[in-house]
DNA sequence: GACCGAATAGAACGGTCGTGCTATTTTAGC
DNA sequence: GCTAAAATAGCACGACCGTTCTATTCGGTC
C-alpha cells in the first residue's frame, strides 16, 4: 500500500468515526484535516469533492459491515443459528469502537432519507440488500426445518431489523442500561412465533 | 395574539417541517428567513440565539405530539382499544404534511443522541414520557383484563415502539409501499402475545 | 394625526465552508 | 543520490454562517 493509500484510509477510518456521531453532513474538511493533522487542500487532494468523500465513506461503511456482520454469519450453521449469529454480530457492530456514536446506517437512515441524490441511493441500496440477507437467512430455516414453512420472509426480515432498530434507539438515546436485555427478549419471542412444530 | 406571537408561529411551523426533513443542525437561519420572507435580522430577532430557537422547535413539537397522538388516544376505551389508537395516532403523525421528512422525533433522535446539550437532554425525556405513556397504556389493558397480569410492560413499550421505528425507517428510507401493511401486521403478532386468556 | 413601542430591515463583523491554484516537500525507482 | 512523480502545504476566493448594531417601518393609543 502506497503512501497516498494510507493517509486514504486513515482520513476514511476518522471521518467514519466522525460520521456515526453527526452523519455526513456533518462532516467538514477541515475539521477533518485537524483530526488527521494535516492541511485542508492536502486532504482535500485525496478527494474529488466533498460529495465524492462521503461517497467513499459510506461504500467503506458498507464493506465494513458485510466484513464484520454478513461474512462472519455465514460461517455459522443454516438456519436458526445463523440467524441468531446475524442478530449477534449486528450488536457488536453497534458497538464498534471504530463508530463512536455506533451504528452509521442508523445515524445516516435519518439523516439521507430526506435528501435525494447518490448517497441517499447508494445507502437504500445496501439496506435493502441487509433485509436481503435476512429474509434468505429466513428461508434456509424453513429450509432445514427451523421455521414454519407458512411464514414470511420478508416480515420476519422487518420484524428482525425493527428489534435491531428498536435497541440503537433505546442504547443510543435513552441510554437505557436493559436494551441489550430487551433486544435479546423480544428477539426470542419472535423466533418463539417463527419455530416449526406447534 | 399579537403580530409579534403570529409571525413567530409562523416561522416555527416553516422551522418544523424544515427539521422534519434536515434536523435541527441543518436549519439555518438565513434559508428559514427567506423561507418565511422576512430579513435575517428579522427572523432572529425574535429568538435570543440559535439553540433556544431549535429549543423553541422542539418544543413546539412535543405539544404538537401530545395534542394530536397522546390526548385524542386517551379518549378511546381503555385497554387494548387505547393501544390500537395510540398505534394509529402514530402512523398520522408520521405522515402529517406539516412534516414533510416524517415524525421529527426519529430525525432528531439520530441527530441528537451523540450530541451533549440541552437539546438532547429535552428530547430524551419527551421521548421517555412517550414510552411511559406506552407502558402505561398496557399497563391500564392488564387491569381490564385484556392483557395477560404477567406480561412486562416495559417489555411490552419497547416492542411496540420497536414497530414504529420500522414502519417509519421501510417508509422513509426504503419507500417500501407495505411498510404500513407489515407495522400492523407486528403490532397483531404482539397484541396476541400480549393478550389474556391462553 | 401625533406618538410610542414593537416589529422588521440593512449592513457589517469574524468565522467556517468547499474548492481551486501554485509551490514545496516527500516518496519510490533507477 | 538523482530524478520524476506523488503527496502535501499555503493561500485566496466567494458563499454562507450566527450574531450585533443601528435605522426604518409599522400597529395600536390618546
Amino acid at each position: 500500500m502506497g503512501k497516498g493509500e494510507e493517509t486514504r484510509s486513515t482520513i476514511l477510518d476518522e471521518a467514519l468515526a466522525t460520521a456515526s456521531r453527526v452523519g455526513l453532513e456533518g462532516l467538514s474538511i477541515g475539521n477533518l484535516a485537524r483530526q488527521v493533522g494535516m492541511s485542508k487542500s492536502g486532504l482535500f487532494a485525496h478527494f474529488d469533492s466533498k460529495e465524492a468523500l462521503q461517497l467513499q465513506v459510506l461504500e467503506a461503511s458498507i464493506e465494513r459491515f458485510i466484513e464484520q456482520v454478513v461474512a462472519p454469519a455465514l460461517k455459522a450453521p443454516r438456519g436458526e443459528p445463523r440467524i441468531q449469529a446475524l442478530f449477534e454480530r449486528w450488536l457488536v457492530w453497534d458497538d464498534d469502537p471504530a463508530m463512536p456514536g455506533g451504528c452509521v446506517f442508523m445515524q445516516l437512515a435519518n439523516e439521507q432519507d430526506a435528501r435525494p441524490g447518490p448517497l441517499r441511493d447508494r445507502l437504500a441500496a445496501s439496506q435493502a440488500d441487509w433485509l436481503d440477507a435476512l429474509s434468505t437467512a429466513a428461508r434456509i430455516a424453513i429450509e432445514e426445518g427451523h421455521f414454519r414453512p407458512d411464514m414470511d420472509r420478508r416480515q420476519f426480515a422487518y420484524d428482525l431489523y425493527s428489534v435491531l432498530l428498536a435497541y440503537h434507539h433505546f442504547h443510543r438515546l435513552l441510554r437505557d442500561p436493559d436494551a441489550e436485555g430487551r433486544a435479546r427478549r423480544a428477539l426470542e419471542r419472535l423466533l418463539a412465533d417463527c419455530r416449526a412444530g406447534d
